[in-house]
DNA sequence: GTCTATACACAGATAGAC
DNA sequence: GTCTATCTGTGTATAGAC
């Protein structure tokens, strides 16, 4: 799948998941009516991200909030019981999706280089659909609960070891040679995050986000792949 | 040099550099005695990169830092005009050392594998040394004023540039082959800030400084070395 | 449901005693 | 030089009119 195509079903998805996430927080919402309430909340989340992106999200005031999404201070405390709510309700739905798309996405292949390939790229094009909150959450960590902290750094390891267990099969079946596949999977998690860290030095030098991708997974066969794999390769070519 | 005599230099020059910082914001601090200012301005930057890199400056606020360093509030604004201010301090003075820890470092070898070796392990043992500083020019940049957020990100790019001449050099003479090297740099970047943003993980993982940077730059190697430099590698075994 | 006006808490900063 | 007590601004959150 290209990187456009991904993009529109992350899109879709999207409206979906603010529809469960409204209807997950009933509750503490006092807005009745869904159509309001999805409208509003996805207002608020665009403009929470937007604001805290730029200045953090401790700094951002209510005000802030208020002037960004042309809502009154009374309107938006009828759509969240508190900043920390707040809070909490954008990164429940952006690890709703984000969970969703991951879990579908690994079951595809079997072959142990396809299985990096698909890996490494789905979750370069999830972390480009979704740049913005996934730059929220590496910066805004330390503000979240003790819980949520649990589940953001949870939701890492969770990524770390996908990359892992694929190596390890490589190694198993003669694809990959021996390495310290704990830390080599590490490394590819922080190039993976260095994408979105730095979303605007790669925009500037036009390096595209499937450049990037193969450049990733170029590096890392170049350790990992066992000799005859390489000839293989080069036959293929 | 090994990690540890690495270390004990950083050190010393921390005690020289507190002194100039005296010298050069003699102004702006209402405290005459150097020795008052050096000890307390030591112990403040010291306590204000533990509370910060617990839950960010934003939120530490003056009473937090108080009872950490167990200043009064009053004492404390001896040594600093404002809030902002300590952090421009803070600031100014990690880069100082930085600074010149990097500028002395270059110099010492001239073969493109050695080079980029020494590159790679300075930056890695500086940020192990200054791990707490690191990480909160990264976490904190989005505070900095304009100006000091250009300066954060000019040495950044310093950074990511010592490393491509290193790198083209080496295409040049033939040692590494031809690679987007402009990529290739911005990832040993992005990987040797893991180390310092993810300090826990590792250190709960048991992986050393020097592992680190031994994998990092067999992981480079492989891609990057002509193939006859690989043979004289293994020939050198 | 949405607005304006306001309550209340707490932040940064300083004045003045010692 | 350092302390305690206090000023003033601004932030979160809500009450009540429409």
């Amino acid at each position: 799948m290209s990187f456009t195509e991904f993009q529109k079903t992350v899109n879709l998805s999207k409206q979906r998941i603010y529809s469960e996430a409204f209807a997950q927080y009933r509750q503490s919402i006092r807005v009745k009516k869904e159509m309001t309430a999805v409208k509003n909340l996805s207002r608020i989340f665009d403009a929470t991200l937007r604001i805290s992106n730029k200045k953090g999200f401790p700094s951002m005031t209510m005000r802030d909030l208020s002037r960004e999404t042309g809502l009154s201070m009374g309107a938006l405390y009828t759509c969240f019981s508190s900043k920390e709510d707040l809070l909490e309700m954008l990164q429940r739905q952006g690890r709703l999706i984000v969970d969703r798309f991951l879990k579908q996405a690994t079951e595809a292949e079997t072959e142990p280089r396809a299985k990096l390939n698909g890996a490494v790229k789905t979750h370069l094009y999830l972390s480009e659909a979704m740049q913005p909150w996934f730059y929220f959450s590496y910066m805004e960590a330390k503000n979240l609960t003790k819980k949520q902290a649990k589940m953001a750094v949870d939701s890492e390891l969770y990524t770390e070891q996908v990359f892992l267990d694929i190596l390890n099969e490589g190694q198993e079946r003669g694809v990959f040679v021996p390495r310290d596949y704990r830390l080599m999977a590490s490394l590819i998690k922080a190039m993976v995050q260095d994408w979105y860290l730095k979303r605007r030095k790669y925009a500037k030098r036009q390096v595209s986000v499937d450049q990037y991708a193969d450049f990733v997974l170029a590096l890392v066969e170049a350790f990992c792949l066992a000799p005859q794999e390489v000839t293989t390769l080069n036959q293929e070519e």
